[in-house]
RNA sequence: GCUACUGUGGCUCAGUCGGUAGAGCAGCUGAUUCGUAAUCAGCAGGUCGCCGGUUCAAGUCCGGCCAGUAGCUCCA
């Protein structure tokens, strides 16, 4: 029979040969890195028997998919390992995920860490054992009743929600079975490098009512040396920890006696307001005009927002003279107030009213995380009250100016449109209307983006942007959502053309989301080591002895005059250690001072990093500083 | 909030089998004026996260609480 293959070319290969065979007809090689194939266009078992005129691509270790069956294989070494060593436990579902591979697994005893040598030695068993992997079929009936005597019950409730027609294969290695999609890798010998890395609880189905069960995380690589270089790459990344690098740099703390809510020292608020200036700058230049409300608001504002039913749990509540109270946990009824205050007129619109309000949620203890996620935060706030024939151009101009902030510090970022939650508010036309809304600007600005079902605000749909740290976990930075409901609730109206009164739209917005959570990924992104216009601290004047500590003063004066931010190391310490604690503090230039700068008026320069880089005059000095710093010159 | 782990001077860490704490850095004092990544000496600094229990004796063992970390759930 003849199959085609990646390249275009036909294959002639026996009647009822696999994909395995047609990889060995290739090469052997090929089929030694095989690990499973591509036929029709579906992934699929190298035992696969081709048919005549298939087309067939062979999967290796070496792509993506290849190494997703790879680890997936091993997350089934796993589950038989533990079945082994633990029978009475009960396993739930075991995924390939970004890095690696996790099992949920029900142990009748909790197990720990230490066990990890244990349970690694037997999966090395069953890898040496290289025992064949076998898929096979079954019946609903078949297949729950097989899972029954096993006692796998979440076994079974999977395959009872499996969906009619659906295909419900198993997979068997030696003599351990599991219900499984596949494919996997043909035997277990393959896998050559895995390491159990972390155990976790996770509620079955993701469901917090559910019971928790025990997750344990592990990963797998083609090579050795491979599994190596991540997780030196994952000990890099732990030093860029904003936590760890926010007390080394001195730019925040945190607290016992402020569970949650962040204190911002010296350090930490240059590049806090340094970032707020930024903001505002870019904000006047878009049109944008700046409001302050108040932190707390009575009840009934609470309650005609939405946010009392809502949103209670997460309000830190008071009272004052009697009254209930709350604690704004968004800015976005306070905005509203503003708008109402005066009549407008469609003339007026878009109004965009910006608002770097400090909100505060009571977020569970467990969810606390340094900067990232905190129980007060600054939101660069704005709302844009506008025409309903305004929406597109809108959104496509707030997108523009998230690309435009993102850009400037480099950062990779994907996009997310998250739609009706189970808990909100308003019709389903005003929903279908504000996605499709939100979806159209997206579409015309070619914007790739994945759909996050559910995951919208309760008063309206969104956009999301998501930000990494250093280890790769995502963080929601800036957001778009688009907001029928509101305007209905303040009834806020605007005189239209026609002299009727009519009800503007309304878009939320932030750019860097929360401030504090984007200094976080700030910190980690540069691993502490700002651009110079970010750094707190610019300049370190380093005098080399005593006679030239005048002139070091002096310079630190002057840039300081000429608005830098530059400090003089004037302790009685030797050179060498003067230039250690600035590169420690990750100063950006050091400028060393003897007495032939004092004597020619020039400084001895230092970059971070690149160590001396020469003398210049010291106005030479200025320029360029000032030239880094205007341009936001990262380096 | 849930599961697991962690918690010793400002920081990084040591502390054996239970015998009531040890180092380096930082700090302070003194000496050193030394040209590109740690000068020397001295001093001071700790209810071992908190509370209880076991014990003749607890940093160490047990229980509870608090805080942090990882993950889950929830979210900017």
């Amino acid at each position: 029979m003849n199959i085609t293959l990646k390249n275009g070319d036909l294959l002639q290969l026996e009647e009822g040969a696999t994909a395995l065979n047609a990889a060995q007809a290739i090469s052997d090689g090929l089929a030694r890195a095989a690990a499973c194939a591509k036929i029709n266009g579906r992934l699929a078992d190298l035992c696969t028997p081709l048919n005549e005129g298939d087309s067939l691509e062979i999967v290796t270790l070496k792509e993506k998919e290849g190494l997703e069956v790879y680890r997936h294989t091993c997350a089934h070494v796993l589950a038989q390992a533990l079945k082994t060593i633990y029978p009475t436990c009960k396993l739930a579902i075991g995924p390939v995920i970004d890095n690696g591979f996790y099992y949920d697994v029900d142990f009748k005893t909790p197990i720990t860490m230490d066990d990890f040598a244990k349970i690694e030695a037997e999966m090395k068993k069953i890898i040496k054992s290289n025992l064949p992997i076998e898929r096979y079929t079954l019946s609903r009936e078949e297949a729950i009743a097989l899972m029954s005597k096993y006692h796998e019950n979440y076994k079974v409730e999977l395959i009872r929600d499996l969906p009619d027609g659906e295909t419900i294969s198993f997979y068997k290695q030696g003599a351990f079975t599991d219900l499984c999609r596949g494919p996997h890798l043909p035997s277990t010998g393959k896998i050559k490098a895995f390491k159990l890395i972390s155990i976790a609880g996770a509620y079955w189905r993701g469901d917090e009512k559910k019971k928790m069960l025990t997750r344990i995380y592990g990963t797998a690589f083609a090579k050795k040396e491979e599994m190596d270089e991540y997780f030196a790459m994952l000990e890099e990344a732990k030093k860029r920890d904003h936590i760890k690098l926010g007390k080394e740099l001195k730019l925040f703390a945190l607290l016992n006696e402020g569970k949650g809510f962040p204190f911002f020292l010296p350090n930490g608020m240059v590049l806090k307001n340094l970032l707020i200036d930024y903001w505002r700058q870019i904000h006047r230049r878009e049109g944008y005009v700046e409001v302050q409300t108040p932190m707390i608001m009575t009840r009934s504002l609470w309650e005609n927002s939405g946010h009392w039913d809502h949103y209670k749990d997460n309000m830190y509540t008071t009272k004052i003279d009697g009254e209930d109270c709350a604690v704004k946990p968004m800015n976005c009824p306070g905005g509203m107030l503003v708008y109402k205050l005066w009549p407008h007129s469609y003339k007026d619109l878009p109004i965009r009213m910006g608002e770097l309000g400090l909100v505060h949620r009571h977020e569970k203890s467990g969810q606390l995380h340094g900067l990232m996620r905190v129980r007060c935060f600054t939101q660069d706030d704005a709302h844009i009250f506008m025409l309903p024939e305004q929406i597109t151009s809108e959104i496509k101009g707030v997108v523009r100016i998230i690309d435009e902030v993102y850009s400037l510090f480099g950062f990779k970022y994907h996009v997310e449109l998250s739609t009706r939650p189970e808990n909100s508010m308003g019709s389903d036309e005003d929903w279908e209307a504000a996605t499709n809304a939100l979806k159209s600007a997206l579409d015309e600005l070619k914007l790739p983006y994945a759909i996050n079902e559910g995951d919208g605000a309760f008063y309206g749909p969104k956009i999301d942007f998501h930000l990494q740290d250093s280890i790769g976990r995502t963080w929601q930075c800036g957001t778009i959502q688009l907001d029928f409901q509101m305007p209905q609730r303040f009834e806020l109206e605007y005189v239209g053309e026609d002299g009727a009164k009519h009800r503007p739209i309304m878009i939320h917005r932030v750019v860097f989301g929360s401030i504090e959570r984007f200094i976080g990924i700030l910190i980690e992104h540069y691993a502490g080591k700002f651009p110079v216009w970010l750094s707190p601290v610019q300049v370190k004047v380093l005098p080399i002895t005593d006679r030239a500590a005048g002139y070091a003063q002096e310079l630190t004066d002057e840039m300081n005059a000429r608005g830098f931010r530059a400090e003089a190391d004037l302790r009685k310490e030797k050179l060498g250690r003067k230039i250690l604690d600035a590169e420690n503090e990750k100063v950006p230039y050091k400028l060393v001072v003897g007495d032939k700068e004092v004597e020619e008026g020039a400084v001895s320069v230092r970059r971070r990093g690149e160590g001396d880089v020469g003398s210049m005059k010291k106005e030479d000095f200025f320029a360029l500083l000032k030239r880094e710093n205007d341009e936001k010159t990262v380096f």
